[in-house]
DNA sequence: GTTCTCACA
DNA sequence: TGTGAGTA
């Protein structure tokens, strides 16, 4: 079973790429901050298997969702490589976590609030317009 | 054809 | 994060 995982095929960047949906530049600047770390090929060729399209998605995912790498980078190394959301003895960061969360949650009240202004300011000039 | 690193009118 | 340069 472990095995099966070690035979992966190998793909390039661009593959990866187009799998994951990112551009080349992203992946190398993944790897940059420490999100992903492919292998190499004799060459200098960065190879990735099937397990890095996943990780990739799960990047976006907690960098669209206002982390900064350094946190991406310390769930990443947290969660047990093919489990989903498994973590070991990281506890002490859930804390961490839950304080960003709270701030994602005050984001989302203030975007709520904008959206408000927002609409208010439309209707009042469609009102104007109409007049 | 692809990727690599480095640099930025 | 895109793009071009000069390579491997």
């Amino acid at each position: 079973m472990k095995v099966k995982a070690e035979r992966q095929r190998r793909v390039q960047i661009g593959a990866l790429a187009r799998r994951a949906g990112v551009s080349p530049r992203a992946l190398r600047y993944y790897e940059e901050k420490g999100l992903l770390v492919p292998g190499r090929t004799a060459g200098g060729y960065r190879v990735y298997t099937e397990e890095h399209v996943e990780t990739v998605r799960r990047i976006r995912i907690l960098l669209a969702a206002g982390l900064n790498s350094d946190m991406v980078s310390e769930i990443m190394s947290c969660m047990v490589d093919d489990g989903e959301f498994l973590a070991p003895g990281c506890e002490d960061l859930i804390a961490e976590f839950e304080r960003k969360r709270r701030r994602i949650d005050t984001q989302i009240a203030e975007l709520h609030d904008g959206r408000s202004a927002l609409t208010g300011i439309i209707s009042a000039g469609k009102a104007f317009a109409d007049s």
